[in-house]
DNA sequence: CCGTGTGAACAAATTCACAGCC
DNA sequence: GGCTGTGAATTTGTTCACACGG
Protein backbone atom coordinates (compact mmCIF):
# COMPACT_ATOMS: atom_id res chain seq x y z
CA UNK A 1 0.00 0.00 0.00
CA UNK A 2 0.98 3.45 -0.81
CA UNK A 3 3.14 5.48 2.22
CA UNK A 4 0.17 7.82 3.83
CA UNK A 5 -0.84 8.35 7.11
CA UNK A 6 -1.57 7.15 10.78
CA UNK A 7 1.73 5.00 11.28
CA UNK A 8 0.63 4.21 15.17
CA UNK A 9 2.36 6.08 17.64
CA UNK A 10 4.67 3.64 18.42
CA UNK A 11 6.53 3.43 15.30
CA UNK A 12 7.30 7.24 15.85
CA UNK A 13 8.71 6.46 19.26
CA UNK A 14 11.20 3.72 16.79
CA UNK A 15 11.94 6.47 14.32
CA UNK A 16 14.52 8.49 16.35
CA UNK A 17 16.68 5.64 17.70
CA UNK A 18 16.91 4.39 13.98
CA UNK A 19 17.75 7.55 12.57
CA UNK A 20 20.95 8.08 15.61
CA UNK A 21 21.85 4.54 14.95
CA UNK A 22 22.16 5.41 10.56
CA UNK A 23 23.92 8.62 12.05
CA UNK A 24 26.33 7.01 13.74
CA UNK A 25 26.96 4.35 11.14
CA UNK A 26 27.34 7.03 8.81
CA UNK A 27 30.11 8.80 10.68
CA UNK A 28 31.82 5.32 11.08
CA UNK A 29 31.70 5.62 7.05
CA UNK A 30 29.10 2.73 6.51
CA UNK A 31 27.49 3.45 3.39
CA UNK A 32 24.80 0.74 2.96
CA UNK A 33 23.05 -1.52 6.08
CA UNK A 34 20.29 -4.23 5.94
CA UNK A 35 17.51 -4.78 8.44
CA UNK A 36 19.05 -7.15 9.97
CA UNK A 37 22.27 -5.38 10.76
CA UNK A 38 20.84 -2.35 11.62
CA UNK A 39 18.56 -4.86 14.03
CA UNK A 40 21.33 -6.54 15.89
CA UNK A 41 23.09 -2.97 15.94
CA UNK A 42 20.08 -1.99 18.74
CA UNK A 43 18.31 -5.37 19.39
CA UNK A 44 15.08 -5.37 17.55
CA UNK A 45 13.95 -7.30 14.88
CA UNK A 46 14.37 -7.01 11.21
CA UNK A 47 10.89 -7.49 10.56
CA UNK A 48 10.01 -4.73 12.55
CA UNK A 49 12.48 -2.16 10.94
CA UNK A 50 11.25 -2.71 7.53
CA UNK A 51 7.40 -2.92 8.70
CA UNK A 52 8.01 0.29 10.33
CA UNK A 53 10.23 1.99 7.22
CA UNK A 54 7.10 0.46 5.04
CA UNK A 55 4.38 3.06 6.26
CA UNK A 56 6.41 5.88 4.99
CA UNK A 57 8.09 4.89 1.58
CA UNK A 58 10.21 2.43 0.02
CA UNK A 59 13.75 3.54 0.90
CA UNK A 60 15.48 0.19 0.71
CA UNK A 61 16.70 -1.82 -2.34
CA UNK A 62 16.22 -5.66 -2.89
CA UNK A 63 19.15 -8.18 -2.47
CA UNK A 64 21.09 -4.80 -1.34
CA UNK A 65 19.26 -3.23 1.59
CA UNK A 66 19.38 0.91 2.56
CA UNK A 67 21.80 3.19 1.92
CA UNK A 68 22.55 4.85 5.17
CA UNK A 69 22.89 8.16 4.32
CA UNK A 70 20.02 8.47 2.32
CA UNK A 71 17.82 6.73 5.01
CA UNK A 72 18.75 8.87 7.95
CA UNK A 73 17.83 12.10 5.76
CA UNK A 74 14.06 10.67 4.91
CA UNK A 75 13.91 9.49 8.67
CA UNK A 76 14.89 13.58 9.59
CA UNK A 77 12.53 14.77 7.04
CA UNK A 78 9.46 12.42 8.30
CA UNK A 79 10.37 13.32 11.58
CA UNK A 80 10.73 17.12 10.97
CA UNK A 81 14.05 17.31 12.03
CA UNK A 82 15.54 19.42 9.06
CA UNK A 83 14.37 22.52 10.74
CA UNK A 84 14.94 23.96 13.97
CA UNK A 85 12.53 23.37 17.03
CA UNK A 86 12.20 26.72 19.76
CA UNK A 87 11.78 26.00 23.39
CA UNK A 88 10.91 28.05 26.19
CA UNK A 89 11.34 26.51 29.39
CA UNK A 90 9.36 27.35 32.71
CA UNK A 91 11.01 27.28 36.46
CA UNK A 92 15.06 27.92 36.50
CA UNK A 93 15.50 25.90 39.53
CA UNK A 94 18.41 23.29 40.26
CA UNK A 95 16.94 21.50 37.72
CA UNK A 96 15.85 24.13 34.89
CA UNK A 97 19.12 25.27 35.39
CA UNK A 98 20.50 21.51 34.52
CA UNK A 99 18.48 21.69 31.36
CA UNK A 100 19.45 25.01 30.43
CA UNK A 101 23.65 23.90 30.52
CA UNK A 102 22.84 20.83 29.01
CA UNK A 103 24.63 20.20 25.69
CA UNK A 104 22.65 18.05 23.68
CA UNK A 105 20.06 19.85 22.60
CA UNK A 106 21.31 22.60 20.10
CA UNK A 107 23.08 19.72 17.97
CA UNK A 108 20.13 18.14 17.49
CA UNK A 109 18.52 21.24 16.49
CA UNK A 110 16.34 22.25 19.48
CA UNK A 111 16.61 25.28 21.41
CA UNK A 112 16.14 27.20 24.37
CA UNK A 113 15.31 30.50 23.38
CA UNK A 114 13.81 31.79 27.01
CA UNK A 115 13.29 30.82 30.45
CA UNK A 116 10.59 31.97 32.88
CA UNK A 117 10.36 31.94 36.31
CA UNK A 118 8.30 33.51 39.65
CA UNK A 119 12.05 33.83 41.85
CA UNK A 120 13.07 37.13 41.21
CA UNK A 121 16.56 36.54 42.59
CA UNK A 122 16.80 34.41 39.45
CA UNK A 123 14.89 36.96 37.08
CA UNK A 124 17.09 38.81 34.94
CA UNK A 125 20.44 36.31 34.98
CA UNK A 126 21.74 34.48 32.31
CA UNK A 127 22.22 30.47 32.26
CA UNK A 128 23.86 28.60 29.68
CA UNK A 129 23.24 31.28 27.71
CA UNK A 130 19.52 31.78 27.85
CA UNK A 131 17.90 34.56 29.61
CA UNK A 132 16.11 34.52 32.45
CA UNK A 133 12.29 36.29 32.44
CA UNK A 134 9.62 36.53 34.84
CA UNK A 135 7.10 33.99 34.13
CA UNK A 136 4.28 37.02 34.08
CA UNK A 137 5.99 38.04 30.95
CA UNK A 138 5.99 34.89 29.45
CA UNK A 139 2.04 35.45 27.35
CA UNK A 140 3.89 38.69 25.83
CA UNK A 141 6.69 37.00 24.88
CA UNK A 142 5.10 33.96 23.21
CA UNK A 143 2.71 36.64 21.52
CA UNK A 144 6.32 38.24 19.95
CA UNK A 145 8.71 35.23 19.71
CA UNK A 146 6.31 32.10 18.91
CA UNK A 147 7.75 28.72 19.87
CA UNK A 148 7.19 25.23 19.13
CA UNK A 149 7.88 23.27 22.54
CA UNK A 150 7.28 24.66 26.14
CA UNK A 151 9.26 22.33 29.19
CA UNK A 152 8.14 21.93 31.95
CA UNK A 153 10.89 21.73 35.26
CA UNK A 154 8.55 23.07 38.39
CA UNK A 155 7.31 21.62 40.87
CA UNK A 156 4.93 19.35 40.79
CA UNK A 157 1.99 21.26 42.53
CA UNK A 158 2.14 24.05 39.95
CA UNK A 159 2.88 21.94 36.84
CA UNK A 160 -0.54 21.72 35.65
CA UNK A 161 -0.78 25.86 36.10
CA UNK A 162 2.10 25.80 33.76
CA UNK A 163 1.27 23.82 31.11
CA UNK A 164 -1.99 25.36 30.96
CA UNK A 165 -0.93 28.92 30.02
CA UNK A 166 2.22 27.52 27.72
CA UNK A 167 -0.67 26.01 25.91
CA UNK A 168 -2.86 28.82 26.16
CA UNK A 169 0.02 30.29 24.22
CA UNK A 170 -0.17 28.41 21.08
CA UNK A 171 2.69 26.02 22.32
CA UNK A 172 1.75 22.71 20.87
CA UNK A 173 3.40 20.35 23.35
CA UNK A 174 5.32 19.70 26.52
CA UNK A 175 8.50 18.03 27.75
CA UNK A 176 7.21 17.80 31.73
CA UNK A 177 9.82 17.07 33.85
CA UNK A 178 7.68 17.60 37.21
CA UNK A 179 6.81 14.47 38.55
CA UNK A 180 2.70 14.68 37.91
CA UNK A 181 0.59 13.16 35.42
CA UNK A 182 0.08 16.65 33.31
CA UNK A 183 -3.91 16.49 31.29
CA UNK A 184 -3.31 18.13 28.01
CA UNK A 185 -5.93 18.57 25.13
CA UNK A 186 -6.35 16.19 22.66
CA UNK A 187 -4.19 17.73 19.73
CA UNK A 188 -0.83 18.99 21.89
CA UNK A 189 1.56 16.86 22.42
CA UNK A 190 3.12 15.84 26.05
CA UNK A 191 6.38 13.79 26.63
CA UNK A 192 7.61 13.14 30.25
CA UNK A 193 10.93 12.78 31.56
CA UNK A 194 10.97 11.10 34.78
CA UNK A 195 13.83 9.38 36.45
CA UNK A 196 12.05 8.32 39.00
CA UNK A 197 9.39 6.49 37.67
CA UNK A 198 11.71 4.58 35.34
CA UNK A 199 13.13 3.77 39.05
CA UNK A 200 10.08 2.54 39.97
CA UNK A 201 9.34 0.08 37.28
CA UNK A 202 12.80 -0.82 37.21
CA UNK A 203 13.05 -2.10 40.84
CA UNK A 204 9.67 -4.46 40.58
CA UNK A 205 12.40 -6.68 38.23
CA UNK A 206 15.20 -6.15 40.65
CA UNK A 207 13.10 -7.25 43.96
CA UNK A 208 12.89 -10.89 41.98
CA UNK A 209 16.85 -11.43 41.83
CA UNK A 210 17.85 -10.41 45.35
CA UNK A 211 19.10 -12.59 47.31
CA UNK B 1 -7.78 -16.29 38.34
CA UNK B 2 -5.34 -16.15 40.87
CA UNK B 3 -2.82 -13.09 41.29
CA UNK B 4 0.87 -14.77 40.85
CA UNK B 5 3.75 -14.01 38.77
CA UNK B 6 4.03 -12.09 34.77
CA UNK B 7 2.54 -9.25 34.46
CA UNK B 8 3.06 -7.50 31.31
CA UNK B 9 5.58 -4.59 31.48
CA UNK B 10 3.09 -2.12 29.96
CA UNK B 11 1.45 -3.11 32.74
CA UNK B 12 4.53 -2.40 35.43
CA UNK B 13 5.19 0.73 33.72
CA UNK B 14 1.83 2.07 34.78
CA UNK B 15 1.79 1.18 38.60
CA UNK B 16 4.04 4.20 39.44
CA UNK B 17 2.23 6.57 38.30
CA UNK B 18 -1.02 5.12 39.76
CA UNK B 19 0.78 4.80 42.99
CA UNK B 20 2.20 8.79 42.80
CA UNK B 21 -1.90 9.45 42.20
CA UNK B 22 -2.41 7.66 45.44
CA UNK B 23 -0.37 9.34 47.58
CA UNK B 24 -1.10 12.74 45.84
CA UNK B 25 -5.11 11.85 46.92
CA UNK B 26 -4.38 10.36 50.58
CA UNK B 27 -2.51 14.15 51.33
CA UNK B 28 -5.46 15.46 50.00
CA UNK B 29 -7.24 13.23 52.52
CA UNK B 30 -9.01 10.94 50.25
CA UNK B 31 -9.64 7.73 51.71
CA UNK B 32 -11.75 5.65 48.61
CA UNK B 33 -10.88 6.29 45.28
CA UNK B 34 -13.05 4.57 42.39
CA UNK B 35 -11.66 3.06 39.08
CA UNK B 36 -13.03 5.58 37.62
CA UNK B 37 -12.13 8.42 39.40
CA UNK B 38 -8.66 7.55 39.27
CA UNK B 39 -8.82 7.02 35.76
CA UNK B 40 -10.34 10.78 34.99
CA UNK B 41 -7.27 11.99 37.39
CA UNK B 42 -4.57 10.39 34.93
CA UNK B 43 -6.56 10.12 31.43
CA UNK B 44 -6.80 6.65 31.40
CA UNK B 45 -10.03 4.20 31.82
CA UNK B 46 -11.12 2.52 34.51
CA UNK B 47 -11.02 -0.57 33.16
CA UNK B 48 -7.59 -0.67 32.59
CA UNK B 49 -7.15 0.51 36.16
CA UNK B 50 -9.48 -2.71 37.62
CA UNK B 51 -7.42 -5.26 34.92
CA UNK B 52 -4.13 -3.74 35.93
CA UNK B 53 -4.83 -4.30 39.26
CA UNK B 54 -6.49 -7.73 39.01
CA UNK B 55 -2.46 -9.34 38.39
CA UNK B 56 -1.65 -8.80 41.81
CA UNK B 57 -4.79 -9.38 43.79
CA UNK B 58 -8.19 -7.69 44.41
CA UNK B 59 -8.04 -4.46 46.40
CA UNK B 60 -11.28 -3.12 45.96
CA UNK B 61 -14.60 -3.50 47.41
CA UNK B 62 -17.87 -3.83 44.91
CA UNK B 63 -19.71 -0.75 45.18
CA UNK B 64 -17.18 1.48 46.97
CA UNK B 65 -14.21 0.87 45.44
CA UNK B 66 -10.19 1.46 46.76
CA UNK B 67 -9.03 2.42 49.92
CA UNK B 68 -6.54 5.08 49.13
CA UNK B 69 -3.90 4.22 51.97
CA UNK B 70 -4.17 0.40 51.36
CA UNK B 71 -3.66 0.34 47.85
CA UNK B 72 -1.42 2.87 47.79
CA UNK B 73 0.77 0.68 50.22
CA UNK B 74 0.05 -2.23 48.21
CA UNK B 75 1.35 -0.74 45.03
CA UNK B 76 4.66 0.13 47.00
CA UNK B 77 5.29 -3.53 48.16
CA UNK B 78 4.65 -4.83 44.83
CA UNK B 79 7.15 -2.32 43.16
CA UNK B 80 9.89 -3.54 45.79
CA UNK B 81 9.42 0.77 46.90
CA UNK B 82 9.10 -0.08 50.42
CA UNK B 83 13.11 -0.79 50.32
CA UNK B 84 15.94 1.63 50.01
CA UNK B 85 17.78 1.27 46.99
CA UNK B 86 20.97 1.86 46.66
CA UNK B 87 22.93 3.54 43.52
CA UNK B 88 25.86 4.11 41.92
CA UNK B 89 26.80 6.85 39.44
CA UNK B 90 29.95 7.07 36.78
CA UNK B 91 29.77 10.39 34.55
CA UNK B 92 30.39 13.49 37.13
CA UNK B 93 30.33 16.15 33.90
CA UNK B 94 27.53 18.90 33.38
CA UNK B 95 24.81 16.08 33.34
CA UNK B 96 26.24 13.98 36.28
CA UNK B 97 26.37 17.17 38.40
CA UNK B 98 23.13 17.85 37.70
CA UNK B 99 22.03 14.24 38.75
CA UNK B 100 23.89 14.12 41.74
CA UNK B 101 22.20 17.33 43.05
CA UNK B 102 18.71 16.43 41.93
CA UNK B 103 16.57 16.23 45.10
CA UNK B 104 13.50 13.88 44.05
CA UNK B 105 15.74 10.40 44.68
CA UNK B 106 16.14 10.49 48.40
CA UNK B 107 12.68 10.75 49.12
CA UNK B 108 11.61 8.12 47.09
CA UNK B 109 14.02 5.58 48.65
CA UNK B 110 16.66 5.78 45.82
CA UNK B 111 20.08 6.92 47.15
CA UNK B 112 23.49 7.68 45.07
CA UNK B 113 26.00 6.07 47.28
CA UNK B 114 28.89 7.24 45.16
CA UNK B 115 30.40 8.41 42.07
CA UNK B 116 32.89 7.58 39.53
CA UNK B 117 34.91 9.53 36.73
CA UNK B 118 38.37 9.09 35.26
CA UNK B 119 38.72 13.54 35.15
CA UNK B 120 41.04 13.86 38.40
CA UNK B 121 39.65 17.14 38.52
CA UNK B 122 36.68 15.95 39.78
CA UNK B 123 37.65 12.68 41.35
CA UNK B 124 37.80 13.26 45.32
CA UNK B 125 35.30 16.21 45.68
CA UNK B 126 31.86 16.09 46.79
CA UNK B 127 29.25 16.73 44.96
CA UNK B 128 25.13 17.20 46.07
CA UNK B 129 26.64 15.16 49.52
CA UNK B 130 28.08 12.56 47.19
CA UNK B 131 31.74 11.64 47.10
CA UNK B 132 33.47 11.62 43.62
CA UNK B 133 35.94 8.10 43.16
CA UNK B 134 38.40 7.48 40.37
CA UNK B 135 36.65 4.92 37.87
CA UNK B 136 39.49 2.30 38.03
CA UNK B 137 38.37 2.15 41.61
CA UNK B 138 35.39 1.20 40.90
CA UNK B 139 35.08 -2.73 41.38
CA UNK B 140 37.02 -2.64 44.24
CA UNK B 141 34.23 0.00 45.69
CA UNK B 142 30.87 -2.24 44.58
CA UNK B 143 32.86 -5.59 46.14
CA UNK B 144 33.20 -3.69 49.14
CA UNK B 145 29.39 -1.51 49.08
CA UNK B 146 27.05 -3.67 46.79
CA UNK B 147 24.56 -1.52 44.85
CA UNK B 148 21.68 -2.03 42.94
CA UNK B 149 21.76 0.41 39.96
CA UNK B 150 23.88 2.14 37.98
CA UNK B 151 23.36 6.10 36.65
CA UNK B 152 25.70 5.90 33.33
CA UNK B 153 26.01 9.77 32.57
CA UNK B 154 28.99 9.86 30.48
CA UNK B 155 29.08 10.49 26.72
CA UNK B 156 28.15 8.19 24.29
CA UNK B 157 31.07 6.76 23.13
CA UNK B 158 32.31 5.15 26.73
CA UNK B 159 28.59 4.75 27.96
CA UNK B 160 28.82 0.92 27.19
CA UNK B 161 31.91 -0.10 28.14
CA UNK B 162 30.93 1.71 31.15
CA UNK B 163 27.74 -0.49 31.63
CA UNK B 164 29.32 -3.28 30.87
CA UNK B 165 31.74 -3.03 34.03
CA UNK B 166 28.95 -1.91 36.29
CA UNK B 167 27.20 -4.83 35.07
CA UNK B 168 30.20 -7.37 35.82
CA UNK B 169 30.20 -6.24 39.25
CA UNK B 170 26.78 -7.36 40.43
CA UNK B 171 24.83 -4.05 38.85
CA UNK B 172 21.40 -5.54 37.88
CA UNK B 173 19.81 -2.36 36.55
CA UNK B 174 20.90 0.57 34.29
CA UNK B 175 19.62 3.95 34.41
CA UNK B 176 21.30 5.31 31.09
CA UNK B 177 21.45 9.08 30.33
CA UNK B 178 24.06 8.44 27.54
CA UNK B 179 22.82 9.07 23.74
CA UNK B 180 22.70 5.70 22.51
CA UNK B 181 21.13 2.38 22.23
CA UNK B 182 23.24 0.50 25.75
CA UNK B 183 23.10 -3.15 25.14
CA UNK B 184 22.08 -5.47 28.31
CA UNK B 185 22.11 -9.68 29.09
CA UNK B 186 18.71 -10.85 29.72
CA UNK B 187 17.25 -10.70 33.13
CA UNK B 188 19.83 -7.31 33.56
CA UNK B 189 17.24 -4.03 33.70
CA UNK B 190 17.88 -1.20 31.81
CA UNK B 191 15.45 2.26 31.39
CA UNK B 192 16.60 5.64 29.28
CA UNK B 193 16.29 8.70 30.23
CA UNK B 194 16.11 10.92 26.93
CA UNK B 195 15.07 14.00 26.51
CA UNK B 196 16.34 14.45 22.64
CA UNK B 197 14.29 11.20 21.50
CA UNK B 198 11.04 12.28 23.28
CA UNK B 199 11.52 15.92 21.70
CA UNK B 200 12.34 14.01 18.25
CA UNK B 201 9.06 11.75 18.50
CA UNK B 202 7.15 14.71 19.35
CA UNK B 203 8.10 16.81 16.27
CA UNK B 204 6.83 14.49 14.56
CA UNK B 205 3.20 15.03 15.48
CA UNK B 206 4.22 19.14 15.66
CA UNK B 207 4.81 19.53 11.76
CA UNK B 208 1.73 18.84 10.93
CA UNK B 209 0.12 21.43 12.98
CA UNK B 210 2.24 24.05 11.45
CA UNK B 211 1.23 27.10 9.12
C1' DC C 1 20.98 -15.83 -4.05
C1' DC C 2 20.03 -11.72 -0.93
C1' DG C 3 17.22 -8.74 1.30
C1' DT C 4 13.11 -5.68 0.80
C1' DG C 5 8.21 -4.94 1.17
C1' DT C 6 3.94 -6.75 2.58
C1' DG C 7 -0.28 -9.44 3.20
C1' DA C 8 -1.53 -13.01 6.34
C1' DA C 9 -0.95 -15.30 10.81
C1' DC C 10 -0.13 -14.59 15.31
C1' DA C 11 0.45 -12.36 19.82
C1' DA C 12 -0.32 -8.73 23.01
C1' DA C 13 -2.90 -5.19 24.99
C1' DT C 14 -7.12 -2.73 25.66
C1' DT C 15 -11.89 -2.26 26.13
C1' DC C 16 -16.43 -4.20 26.70
C1' DA C 17 -19.99 -5.89 29.30
C1' DC C 18 -21.88 -8.17 32.92
C1' DA C 19 -22.18 -11.42 37.00
C1' DG C 20 -21.59 -10.84 41.68
C1' DC C 21 -21.07 -8.53 45.94
C1' DC C 22 -21.34 -4.46 49.08
C1' DG D 1 -27.56 1.44 43.05
C1' DG D 2 -22.64 1.46 42.56
C1' DC D 3 -18.38 -0.45 41.51
C1' DT D 4 -15.15 -4.38 41.34
C1' DG D 5 -13.11 -8.29 38.96
C1' DT D 6 -12.82 -10.80 34.86
C1' DG D 7 -13.78 -13.71 30.76
C1' DA D 8 -14.82 -12.59 25.98
C1' DA D 9 -14.56 -9.45 22.12
C1' DT D 10 -12.01 -6.16 19.88
C1' DT D 11 -8.23 -3.49 18.67
C1' DT D 12 -3.46 -2.85 18.22
C1' DG D 13 1.12 -4.37 17.42
C1' DT D 14 4.63 -7.92 16.01
C1' DT D 15 6.43 -11.68 13.49
C1' DC D 16 6.21 -14.89 9.67
C1' DA D 17 7.01 -16.24 5.18
C1' DC D 18 7.32 -15.53 0.55
C1' DA D 19 6.78 -13.08 -4.11
C1' DC D 20 9.58 -10.14 -6.41
C1' DG D 21 13.39 -7.09 -7.94
C1' DG D 22 18.48 -6.33 -8.06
Amino acid sequence: MTPLLSAPEVVIDRLPVYARTLAALESRGRHVVSSQELGDELGVTPAQIRKDLSYFGRFGKQGRGYNVQRLAGELRRILGLDQEWRMVLVGVGNLGRAILRYRGFTPEGFKIIAAFDTDLNVVGRVVGGVRVYNVEDLPQFLKDNPADIGIVAVRAVAAQEVADILLNCGIKGILNYAPVALRVPKGKQLKDIEPVLALQSMTYYLKSFSP
